[in-house]
DNA sequence: AAAATTGTACCTAATAGTAGGTACAAAGTA
DNA sequence: TACTTTGTACCTACTATTAGGTACAATTTT
């Protein structure tokens, strides 16, 4: 791994945890061991580096949950569960909430360049489950009225708000509950 | 009001739109035009105003969502769709998200007397929703087999789900939209 | 007068960012 | 082969600014 990557791999789990303006430059160099010089020599400010660190987050989810996931060959009912277990895997024994919902809520209002980067994965996120109802009404698995878009947006909000409400009340139960009325809802094994 | 309820208000607009960290007590001395005199005559830290701040807010809102709307004598289906109503008018307009998310977000981790003061608001909210939907399964208006429990976290977790996403994509309609499923399940008129 | 307010000047620690340098390997040149 | 140049990687020390917070005198209120 170059340093490069190594400044943004630790960078990203301090942002994570501590959100974008509470991460100050000395708690990276500080991490990584590393002195000043090195730090500008590889991103010209922190916001730079703030930009970097989130475009390495949407590529790495991107891939994990859209490409690994969604573009699989696997049923369209088996892809939403696979991502909703993971959901749940990742949340276990980590408090910090969603990297992406985090930021979002940080940023969107005041940096136009994260609110961009962010918006680009969600939408993404979206468009996949959206492909992947439709495909489930195609076959009769869920009611040929369903709103598939409504319905995907919904469903990565109850994904988000719950996210938030298990690391408010330290309590993954709350996570937990909301997926399974995802599954209720959407008849998922 | 009272100079110390003057400087709440003005912290609480600051907070909600910027967040605790990055709004600084000089950004509170000029939008009140006081002096750091009284400001620390009157708040020991800037923490000890945080907290007042979240005080504050928990106390407004639940004033305007528990004691107005779910202790009322109205019908119990009523109740919701006041509830949803009002959240989408808040938000029609207001870019900054939700006063308690955004905190609950940014302060959980690491801040357990906010975490606290938030948890208390959101225990309190889906509690009331809770026996709301208690009440409609009594009455008949939902299938018996509703775990109200489980739906009402649902319910508030889709509600900050669906603001996190209006506020990061800035389309009102994505926390409309969640609202139209919310009450096509509950079967809100 | 006494007590409660409030403004001004200041303190120290921390912040992001810069200046100016060193170490060293790769590439070009004699 | 030996010498020189050049560019990349990195460090330490510094600057200017801002942060939260304190001291205390001046003013208002009771």
């Amino acid at each position: 791994m170059s340093k490069r990557s190594e400044i943004i791999s630790i960078s990203k789990q301090l942002i994570y945890s501590k959100g974008y303006q509470a991460t100050a430059i000395s708690d990276i160099l500080t991490t990584a061991n590393i002195g000043k010089g090195q730090f500008y020599h590889y991103f010209s400010s922190k916001h730079d580096l703030g930009l970097a660190v989130v475009e390495d987050l949407v590529q790495k989810w991107d891939q994990k949950i859209i490409i690994d996931i969604f573009h699989s060959s696997i049923e369209p009912e088996e892809k939403l569960n696979i991502m909703l277990d993971r959901t749940i895997a990742f949340h276990t024994d980590n408090k910090s909430g969603c990297p992406m919902g985090n930021l979002a809520i940080e940023m969107s209002e005041h940096d136009e360049a994260f609110r961009l980067k962010i918006k680009h994965y969600f939408d993404r996120f979206i468009k996949a489950i959206e492909l992947c109802l439709d495909e489930m009404i195609k076959r009769g698995q869920l009611d040929s009225t369903t709103n598939s878009e409504k319905s995907a947006q919904a469903m990565v909000a109850l994904i988000e708000g719950g996210i938030l409400l298990a690391k408010n009340q330290q309590d993954i139960n709350f996570l937990k509950n909301v997926i399974d009325i995802i599954r209720e809802q959407y008849k998922l094994t």
